[in-house]
DNA sequence: ACAATTATTGACAGTTTGTCAGTTATTGAC
DNA sequence: GTCAATAACTGACAAACTGTCAATAATTGT
């Protein structure tokens, strides 16, 4: 009788529940401009009872930061895997790093906004679940360099440590698309975009190419 | 009878006395962790009287945040005289960039924030100012490209179209940098991020050399 | 001296937050 | 089926904060 499995499940579909509806309303209006009771009432649940599933409303922010990082590490798993050659992966990284920004816009603001974001008093679930995130992340872009440098489509002379390298190209192909996506500049916003942050994943790869 | 610029005088200083005392608090306490009334205490103000000279907190902080770039941009400009020769110019403002990263750290955060940060509803004096610093700094990054160019330390080929370029250059030196910066993925907390942030700067500069 | 203008403030109404005592629902034992 | 125990849920409260406005205080020119 897994009665008790049963409201586990029930408990983790609850705080599905939440995120989801969390999540609708903080792309509508900013994690400052939402309130607990919006989320509350987006979820069909009391205010209170939010209190109960989480501490306050960064905890729910995190936890949908948290999708924001599963659906980008998927990405990066699909380009890592639909190439052989470590030149191509990294590219093909790059690539789908970008298509991510464009498809699922709101979900790369949520990631930048985590740059930002207050880290939990003591770390959780959630918490956990980035840090492994993040580690993929990184597996696969090391991974992607040692395979270059052992087939011989990158210079291992000037990749050095690959995981500097990943590091270098992680942070710089965000900032590169953060900087073209809420343009303040009105002259950013005129060029195209995507021209740019394609020219930008060159740069890095020529100057890392054998 | 110069009294009305006098009062003019006095205003500015009010203005300046708000935006100082919140620097402070915002650096200590974070944007939204501070309340109106501790500006207004650390001002030494009535709280009524902040919303005379700012139409909210984030408009202070928008304020604060032009102190940032223009600090940014002073940094920029000297490292731009202190050199004759596009590459070395280039060079020279990505290590200011780095230094001022290190030595004005909270400024550099704001501007960090800057990206996710609302606009003002309608533009003020404020926002002017940011567009005028921005585009100082695109500029001179620009200049320095042409600069390259002429002088042959910089290869037309790779640059292309100088805006462009010196909008990657600053978005991704700008990525590289924060993602030292709050180091959530213990891993990169590890890394010596001066020698990180130095090869970013060393493989951008290698793909636009001749 | 005083009317007019400008600067400043106290205090109010409206939100939002986090908490907790109390209510309702569900379970397993009998 | 009944009922005590446990878990899930909620109403309602205190505290903090925001933005505004009428009222007060200070400064100016006449």
């Amino acid at each position: 009788m897994p009665v008790t499995a049963r409201r586990e499940r029930e408990k983790q579909q609850r705080y599905e529940d939440i995120v989801d509806a969390a999540e609708i309303i903080f792309n509508e209006n900013g994690f400052a401009n939402t309130s607990m009771d919006e989320i509350a009432r987006a979820a069909q649940l009391s205010r209170a009872l939010l209190y109960v599933y989480f501490k306050d409303k960064a905890a729910i922010m995190r936890a949908v930061m948290l999708k924001a990082m599963q659906a980008m590490e998927a990405r990066f798993a699909n380009a890592f895997t639909a190439e052989e050659a470590g030149m191509k992966q990294i590219k093909g990284i790059g690539c789908a790093y970008y298509a991510f920004s464009v498809e699922e816009s709101d979900y790369f603001d949520m990631l930048t906004e985590l740059n930002t974001f207050p880290d939990p008093e003591e770390p959780d679930l959630v918490a956990e679940g980035m840090l492994r995130c993040r580690q993929n992340l990184d597996g696969m872009m090391v991974q992607a360099l040692e395979n270059g440098i052992k087939d011989g489509s990158l210079n291992p002379e000037h990749i050095g440590d690959p995981l500097i390298t990943a590091y270098i190209l992680q942070g710089s192909l965000h900032g590169v698309i953060m900087s073209t996506r809420k343009p303040k500049n009105p002259n950013v916003a005129q060029v195209d975009s995507e021209m740019l942050v394609k020219r930008a994943i060159d740069m890095m790869c020529y100057a890392m190419a054998a």
